[in-house]
DNA sequence: CTGTTAGCGCCTTCAT
DNA sequence: ATGAAGGCGCTAACAG
């Protein structure tokens, strides 16, 4: 394995040039700098990461955590590949490189998460599924580790983040249901106590309140996000003696299980309950009838955390007050909203 | 940042014998072990992976590569949502760490290999979307960086490999189709070069062979490995004059767009076309009719991978021979092959 | 059983 | 514009 000593020895000059040259630094002869990289080129040499990092506490890497045993990314949710591949593409643009670091389902979120910030391994990082009230935001903000977290926390400390309009999503869910004379109105919200859960309850709250339409605890189901949580909320739904009329759901891997409980128990999507889900997805594009659902630019979210990352590096120094950011959503509409049924 | 030297200082003992006791070398006094383990769990001491790793030359963490462009990853497919936890679960159990390498689409997956290789970020590498000819995989026998590969290659230097059994499902599945009366018998394959497409083909061509029936050339179809394509492919069968009776997918991403498009096309998926899918996968089950198909236990997958993985490391002195898998996958039937029509 | 020390590869300061 | 040297944190070889 060629090293800089190496590259150094083969050129016959001092190692101390050759690392200026390599880094773009001032004050190297334009005939040395042009014969450094063309020697390292041809020797095919790259840094050593370990003893770059060692020497300037950098790693030029940018970290994403991703819970692989999460039962909505098991649930084939193509979100984070889109994402990440926009992500990845305009921090390498910037120079610098993504790894994601799946956190297993036997491990613990908030331990996973101190190992990673006490090896040093990334100069920042991401975490996703955040809930309200979050031990890894606390740890983070404690370890000075640049942390973007995709979802917003109400735990003190909470940096930047980039939260998805749930809450605006709900509030018009309710709206679009409304006019077309729905008044039971019944929410899927996740079992757990992930933040945006708690925003589009809220949504949803706010929507039946501007509508005049009484609360009715018994519309609100927790279920797992997953296709086998809305298939069981289908059946639930499905056995009662007063069913809602529409139904909304806080994300769209619930909707493939809801419509086909409502088949099996000969309730037509669309007809016998509306439905409105979350985010439009490849998938749901071939679900008959087609969903109600919004609109999401998977890769301009991406992107957009590739900057917020790359704003909290080098705002490191300046200390810059962390930044919020919710990504509207746009309406899409979809047959499975229909009017109420003998109205 | 807490390092080894302050851990040692506020111990009043030598750093070298707090490495030793955190490693678990021989000839710690027991007590001394203790105290040094109490108090760096209680100071949150954990060692830098730079310093360790420039020191050893290994990083304790096993890479696996992910093409994020990939259409089959884009389509929902939580195929390596599950693998990788089963993979991640099996590694740190033995002290490794997993991380997974995005390359974006932008990206040529060889430049971005020999980037990681150069880097030596990783112990091991793991890739995917494995080629017939894969340039990655003479990089990689080059470097002498130990990898795994899901999906075999006929590249020369090729080391161990995983890879399920394309060519044992095409040909039951032929076999199946026979089994219900069906000759005209078409074949969805990729579209580009992946290994996994020739495999399925050969076993498509033996299926054919056994039941005595000549090959069609225009039965066999290329198309992307997504829904989208799954979808194209529909709607040209659709169109043929004379269409097959029944329909082999090498992936399971591309049936609900097979679906869609012969509904569209007004015709019943297991009526008018029997189609035989690759891997049941959750999505799958809530399609009507049920897609005929055949299962793969994932969390198998992601610890043998695991377990291959380290067994490259510890051959890597004994440099023992490089090891090949097939994973073999059970039939389960299904509603979409049917009897021939009219038949 | 424990302390001391060299050196992994790199960047940066200081001297020239 | 270049060379020399120190040290980032760690482990391992050697000395006691």
């Amino acid at each position: 394995m060629i090293n800089i000593r190496r590259l150094a020895d083969h050129l016959n000059i001092s190692i101390g040039t050759v690392s200026r040259a390599l880094n773009n630094r001032p004050g190297v002869h334009p005939e040395t700098l042009e014969r450094v990289l063309k020697a390292a080129s041809e020797l095919g040499y790259v840094p050593n990461q370990s003893g770059r990092s060692l020497r300037t506490g950098a790693t030029n890497t940018i970290g994403f955590v991703v819970e692989t045993g999460h039962p909505a990314n098991q649930s084939g949710d193509q979100f984070f590949y889109v994402v990440l591949d926009a992500m990845n593409l305009y921090l390498a643009e910037k120079g610098y490189d993504l790894v994601i670091l799946p956190c297993h389902s036997a491990d613990d979120p908030v331990e996973f998460l101190s190992r990673v910030i006490a090896r040093r391994t990334v100069d920042a990082i991401v975490i996703t599924a955040t809930r309200r009230i979050d031990h890894r935001i606390a740890m983070l903000a404690k370890s000075k580790l640049p942390f973007l977290s995709l979802g917003r926390s109400e735990t003190p400390g909470n940096g930047s983040w980039i939260d998805l309009d749930f809450e605006g999503v709900a509030r018009r869910s309710v709206e679009e249901a409304v006019r077309k004379g729905h008044r039971r109105i019944a929410v899927g919200l996740p079992d757990n106590d992930v933040a945006l859960g708690f925003h589009y309850k809220d949504g949803y709250l706010k929507g039946l309140a501007e509508a005049g339409i009484p609360v009715d605890e018994s519309m609100i189901f927790r279920l797992p996000t997953s296709e086998q949580g809305g298939y069981g909320l289908g059946h639930r739904i499905a056995a009662l003696q007063e069913r809602p009329t529409a139904l909304l759901l806080c994300s769209e891997v619930m909707t493939p299980g809801v419509y086909a409980a409502l088949t099996e128990a000969e309730l037509q999507p669309g007809v016998d309950l509306s439905i409105v889900a979350f985010r439009q997805n490849p998938l749901m594009r071939y679900l008959s009838p087609s969903p109600a659902c919004f609109q999401l630019d998977l890769s301009a979210l991406g992107t957009r955390l590739g900057t917020l990352v790359l704003d909290l590096l080098s705002a490191q120094e300046g200390a810059a007050e962390p930044r919020g950011e919710i990504v509207p959503m746009t309406y899409l509409g979809g047959e499975s909203l229909g009017p109420v049924k003998g109205s």
